[in-house]
DNA sequence: ACTCGAAGTTTACGCGCGTCAAAAAATAAT
DNA sequence: ATTATTTTTTGACGCGCGTAAACTTCGAGT
């Protein structure tokens, strides 16, 4: 047991007995080596420390092992629970991901762009921020690396892996319907395809069942939800402008903040008798079930989506060149019950 | 406008009039060239688009401008909120900060120094998972990359950065023996010296005010605090089990938890008459506000402990030799006054 | 033992840039 | 205008590794 330190693939491959093209190709790809000289290179990476420079290694591939994962807002654990996801499955597959955050900012958006592609990554898994994104820069980045857009459908990339907002919307609406007041709908700000898409998707499955859309606007494009929640909720509430004791969130960070307000203005949310209102939302957010009440909701197949885009990406870095049209993958949604509505 | 794309700096020396080691110069430092040579520079940079490649430059340097971000669990928004300011800080600087969540897990905080030391980086921001890490693998990173530890002071890197547990659990004890029943202490897992310092800052505090302290123990070292403050909390409400009506928990997502748990168990939490138990929390994490009814905290101070940090690592990198002696900075915590204690 | 394809070795070049020494040029000071 | 000083240029080397070509060895199968 020596475990000197080696510093290049030169000595490496000296001590190891065996000539360094060789040990570059163990590198790339073990298997594409004889298994007795596998063996004997495995044996002496145990004696010797050795990593190969990744610098050198990335300088020289036209394409590097690098998976960019861009996020639109990282302190969202919605977002944080899928890069971690991410990562745990690029890594199994040999890759490495690099993961950024546009922290709801345009600017950092086109960075993280730009920062990337200096990395010339093999491909890149983007979850866009939306309305503010830079569409334009983002559909450069994407003529020349493969591009999973998941969550927020924003014609980016050459597939999509999302939720189905019209199905899950649709199954809460039902659920809320036939179960007590019709619901009204607290609008996210219109950030993304989402947004939009989950309104219109309210206002279908209403006027299927017969009732008046009852839409409640908030502007912005800001990503503070629980507070827009908080804020707007305790204004409607304390002046009496909620158009339903049902209020459907569009997502659960506002459902969170609406809950704030509702307890604020000493109203008891859930679906029990002496409730005043019922309060529901949609993403079954990881915190969802530690509010008071515990929030009634519609889950996103994180698991499933993180899987599917990943899977896509691969296939289409595999199969190196650009698909003819762009997949959209949509999952369905499962309704969560809990207390609040 | 040509906006040629440019791929070489050969290439770009040559189209902006100058020579190649000088635009080298540039890049490294744009104030190390003369003025009229810089300007230069800058007009040919607006003209044609070129960015030096990242891997050719780390190769060549011994130290790169990347610096490691590392943090113990980025789900936590408490670390999503930090990771968020470092990189803004590193970015000003002109540095390249990477971003590395160990999960929660031992195995992951070691890959991420692994990752990390072979991207050559110039320093590293690390908050420990604590009880946990490999100490042992920590402390042979630090040896070789300026290091400064936040958080959680696990004796690593050459300084550390944090919150003064003593002062801030004193002040909340003190804050709440003053107004009601004195607390009995929710403890977090030990999975920190946070953790450990703040058990013994609530005995110490307690007993100086000559009051007994009551410690709510729990096991594990999962980082699912919610998780644990809600089954612990329904399994002690219902057992009728709390040593007493106000409980302090060792941090704001246990106490979310406990929030959820008395809410459950038909308890109302709050200050006021007619409330059956209080509940306070520690860190004022960004949903504290939102909880029902909203959190009785200690703040930390979060930007002060971001640019202390920032600063520190800066000034141990350019000092460019080690310390002499481990330097300790302990930011003090502010009462957060709401509605549930 | 012989053939032949697969795998390994040798040799050599190139990637894009940092960096150094020596020479040339530009600027500042006398 | 001359000298001293700073800055730039020229030319060259090296970083660590990918990769190609030509050659050699290996190992399974008739």
């Amino acid at each position: 047991m020596e475990h000197r330190k080696i510093q290049t693939m030169e000595d490496f491959a000296s001590v190891s007995g065996i000539s360094r093209p060789t040990v570059s190709k163990y590198f790339n790809d073990p298997e594409s080596v004889r298994s007795t000289t596998r063996e004997r290179i495995e044996h002496a990476l145990k004696r010797y420390e050795y990593t190969p420079n990744i610098f050198a290694v990335n300088q020289n591939r036209r394409l590097t092992k690098n998976i960019g994962v861009i996020v639109p807002y990282l302190a969202d654990p919605f977002f944080a629970e899928m890069a971690r996801m991410i990562e745990r499955r690029c890594i199994d597959a040999g890759y490495w991901p690099i993961l950024f955050s546009s922290h709801g900012q345009r600017q950092m958006e086109i960075n993280a762009l730009e920062t990337l592609r200096s990395l010339k990554p093999a491909g890149a898994l983007m979850a866009p921020l939306g309305r503010t994104s830079d569409l334009e820069e983002i559909r450069k980045f994407a003529d020349d690396v493969p591009t999973v857009a998941f969550d927020s459908n924003q014609e980016i990339g050459e597939a999509f892996v999302g939720s189905d907002n019209f199905q899950s919307i649709g199954l809460i609406v039902d659920y809320l319907c036939r179960t007590g007041e019709p619901p009204c709908f607290f609008e996210m700000p219109p950030v993304n395809p989402n947004a939009i898409k989950r309104r219109k998707a309210y206002i279908e499955a209403m006027e299927r069942l017969g009732h008046t859309p009852e839409i409640i606007h908030v502007g912005g494009h800001s990503w503070e939800f629980e507070l827009m929640g908080l804020e707007e909720g305790k204004r409607l509430i304390s002046e009496r402008k909620l158009p339903s004791n049902t209020v459907l969130c569009s997502n659960d960070r506002i459902a969170i903040g609406l809950l704030a307000a509702a307890y604020d203005q000493g109203l008891r949310v859930g679906r029990g008798p002496g409730c005043a209102m019922r309060i529901a939302g949609h993403d079954d957010h990881p915190w969802s079930r530690y509010t008071c009440p515990p929030l009634t909701t519609v889950s996103q197949d994180y698991s499933a989506i993180v899987e599917r885009s990943v899977e896509k990406l691969f296939e289409i870095m595999n199969s190196g060149c650009k698909a003819e049209s762009r997949e959209e993958t949509l999952f369905e949604g499962k309704l969560v019950l809990r207390l609040s509505a």
